[in-house]
DNA sequence: CGGCTAGCTTAACAGTGTTAACTCGAAGCA
DNA sequence: TGCTTCGAGTTAACACTGTTAAGCTAGCCG
C-alpha cells in the first residue's frame, strides 16, 4: 500500500529515537507507530541492526554536509576551518543526540558490526578534519608531527566533549557553550608550536 | 545459605560483564551463574539499575585508589602529577571497560539516574585532576583561566580517548600506544602559556 | 478462470525485567 | 515442647523483547 515503507520505517524510527531514546526503541513500536505489523518491517531490513545501520548512514550524511559546508567558509586558512570544523561538529552532536547515538556510541558488543564497506563513507567525515590539520602542519601555523594521529586526537577530544554532555556528566555549574568552547580551543592550543617541549 | 550473596551476585555480574558485556547481561543469566534463582538477586538489589549503581560504586573505589596511587608519586611536580593522573585514568579505562562502561558510558536513559548522593563519590576522583591542574596554575606553569573548567576538559580529552578506543572506532593504522600519549600530550600543551592569542 | 507473486499478516519461540504469592526451615518465646 | 514469626529463597505469572515460519490475500499474467 504504501509507497515507499522503507523510508516511512527510516522517518519514524529516526523520529522515536528522538521522542523516547534508544533504550526503549522496539520493532513493534516502530510497527505500532507507522500501522504495520513487525513483521513488515523485516520485509525492508534484514533485522534491528541493518535499521540503525542505515540511520548510521544517514547520519554520516548529514555530518558530512553540515560539515563541507563550512569548510567551505574558510578555504584558505586551515585554524579558521578547523575551529569552524570543531565547532560544527559538537554542535551536531548535540542537536541530533539520536543520530550522534547510533553513529558513534553503540559499541561492537550491542550491534552487529558496522560493515567495513560502509566505513568509508564514515571516514569522509574525518577527512575534513585531516585536511584541515595537514593544511595547517603543512603551512607551518599548527606543529603537527603525525596527521593522521594529530586528526584522531583532536576527534577524540570533540568526542569526548559530546558524550559527557549527551550523558550529562559534566559538572552542572559549567556553563555548556563555555565548556564546548573551553574543550575545542584547549584542543587547537595543543598544536601551538613550542621553542622546546615543555612537558617531557 | 550463602553468607553473602549479595558480594557473589556483584562479583558474578562484574564476571559476566567482562565475558559477555553488558549487552547480553540480564538478571536470570546472573541467577542461573550462582546457582539461584533470578529473583533472589531482587532480595539484595532492588531492581537491575541498582545492582549496577553498585557497581559503579565499585568502581569509582578501584578507579579513586588507582589514581590515589599515582598522585602521591609526584607531590611536588604539578605537571609531572598531571601526566601520571592522565596516563592511569586512560590505563583504567581500557584495563577495566567492563566498570568503564557502567561507570561513565550508560545514559540517563538507559539507567535510572546515579543517585546525586553517590555523585560525591564519583566526584572525588575528577578532584584528585583539579588539584593537579588548580597547583600548576597557581605555580603559574600550567596557563589555567577556570580550573573548574580546565579539568573537565582535561577529563574530556581522556573520556573520548577511551571511549573511541572502547568502541573501535580509531583508525586502525593507528597505534594504541601512540595514539594514547599523543591524546594526553596534547591535552597538557594545550595549557602552555602562550605570549599572546594565536588562536582566536 | 488458474496460477503466481508481492506485500503483509498471525502465531509462535525463546528470551527479558519484575511482581505476587508461596514454601520451608530456623529462631524466639511462652 | 509447642506455637508463632520471620526471612531467605522459590515458582508462576505478566507484559514485554527480536525474530522466524507459515499463511493469507489482492492484483497481475497467461
Amino acid at each position: 500500500m504504501e509507497p515507499d515503507l522503507r523510508r516511512l520505517i527510516l522517518d519514524t524510527t529516526r523520529h522515536l529515537l528522538v521522542e523516547d531514546g534508544y533504550a526503549s526503541l522496539s520493532m513493534r513500536k516502530i510497527a505500532r507507530a507507522i500501522g504495520y505489523s513487525a513483521t513488515s518491517i523485516y520485509l525492508h531490513f534484514e533485522n534491528k541492526d541493518a535499521l540503525f545501520h542505515a540511520l548510521i548512514d544517514e547520519g554520516m550524511d548529514r555530518l558530512h554536509q553540515a560539515l563541507k559546508a563550512v569548510e567551505k567558509v574558510h578555504p584558505d586558512d586551515p585554524i579558521a576551518r578547523l575551529h569552524a570544523l570543531c565547532r560544527r561538529y559538537v554542535a551536531f552532536g548535540l542537536e541530533n543526540p539520536e543520530y550522534y547515538e547510533v553513529m558513534f556510541m553503540l559499541h561492537p558488543q550491542h550491534m552487529e558490526r558496522y560493515p567495513a564497506e560502509k566505513y568509508r563513507r564514515a571516514r569522509r567525515n574525518l577527512d575534513l578534519f585531516a585536511a584541515a590539520v595537514a593544511a595547517g602542519g603543512a603551512r607551518g601555523v599548527l606543529a603537527v608531527e603525525d596527521a593522521r594521529v594529530a586528526t584522531s586526537v583532536v576527534w577524540s577530544a570533540l568526542h569526548g566533549a559530546v558524550t559527557l554532555l549527551l550523558a550529562r556528566r559534566v559538572d552542572v555549574r559549567i556553563d555548556e557553550a563555555a565548556f564546548i568552547e573551553a574543550a575545542i580551543r584547549h584542543s587547537l592550543r595543543g598544536f601551538v608550536p613550542l621553542p622546546e617541549p615543555v612537558i617531557s
